[in-house]
DNA sequence: CGGGATACTGGTCAAATGTCCAGTCATGCT
DNA sequence: AGCATGACTGGACATTTGACCAGTATCCCG
């Protein structure tokens, strides 16, 4: 799609920006590649945007968008399955863990925090004691795992809607499934985790 | 530390990024918040700069730097394990990650990379195929993961020293142990990982 | 052969933008 | 009262910067 010369300016912009927290001008672009005019410049911009790879926003200094762009979100963990909205109670958050949205598949403004597992209900899934687990508050699907607060109590676990009926199921053998008898509470959908060694 | 004032126009300037991509211009903050002159934006931003919450760049439109992007480390991610040095075909890289160096517990200058998991080989630790591992370029110690170079092929495992001599331990019983013939080249350590649901 | 895309040189121009000077007003401190 | 600081108004100015016009050369496609 893209020819070699494009990859190359839109990788040169894609760098400077991580780089330098800045997108780079029209000029430094120029002076970068050795262009003896800022028109070439001009061009390979506008043929990346008639191709779909960036955005620019018209008389706007340094205007570009990079649409996959690595911009970070800052997002709070909890010790525990928070008992409420994580917003509302984002002081209670033990630290922040940086990550990249577009990474995890997530939309624009969806709201998301992480929990730190205890236990290993999990294991046959991959996510063990001590993991960090993102969370997104959107509605669950059949056989996401979710964190969720059955009868009182605080837990993640694979839901699975068995003849109507909600089923929380542990990845664990040693761990049988837990069948909700008052209330079930879905707060989070699993979308991914962290482990850091040690 | 900050003031109240100065915190509202923080906050602008950090969620309009977010929302937008670009940095406001002083003129775009000043429309925001209603001001009659720009220079009640360029005073907040010289406070905001000489106690830290920001660094600007003279002369550049745009040219306001949130500290905290520099927070994270982008680190490059391969698609298998590389036959050299990261840093020598960074080139080579499929995408970045973006990860607190902190959280990982890496020291200040660590060279770090990342590798996305084939096969089910250290399902046992917890790593799954399709995660993405993050390795840093140390020093491997005893029954470390680590990303090794064996006899021409590149593989994760368990490296284990067995009187005196290294064997990489699988962590799945369906392998076995492999123990290096030829050569053997450790090209990092499993620090952390990643998983991006589905 | 002609047309379109790519990849430029060289230059102009107006708009976008950061910087700075001179004040005003209120508040809190000494 | 005197002074520093924060939070502005109002305006001027040089630079930075994007947009654009006119060409040139190459290559591929029909």
């Amino acid at each position: 799609m893209l020819t070699k010369r494009q990859q190359e300016i839109l990788r040169y912009v894609q760098t400077h920006q991580r780089e330098h927290g800045v997108i780079p001008s029209q000029r430094e672009i120029q002076a970068h590649f050795g262009f003896a005019s800022v028109n070439a410049v001009d061009c390979h911009l506008a043929a990346l945007e008639k191709k779909g790879a960036l955005v620019r926003h018209p008389g706007m200094a340094r205007g570009i968008v990079l649409p996959h762009a690595h911009q970070v979100l800052d997002i709070p963990i909890f010790g525990t399955i928070p008992a409420g909205s994580p917003s509302a109670n984002e002081q209670m958050a033990d630290g922040h863990l940086a990550i990249d949205p577009a990474l995890f598949g997530l939309r624009p403004r969806e709201e998301v925090y992480s929990l730190r597992v205890r236990g290993d209900s999990m294991e046959g899934a991959g996510i063990q004691d001590g993991d960090l687990v993102v969370m997104a508050c959107r509605p669950p699907k059949h056989r996401d795992i979710v964190g969720a607060l059955v009868d009182g109590e605080a837990t993640l676990k694979r839901l699975v809607i068995n003849r109507g009926k909600p089923v929380l199921m542990p990845e664990n053998p040693k761990y049988r499934p837990i069948v909700p008898t008052e209330e079930l509470l879905i707060q989070g959908v699993y979308v991914g985790h962290v482990r850091v060694h040690k």
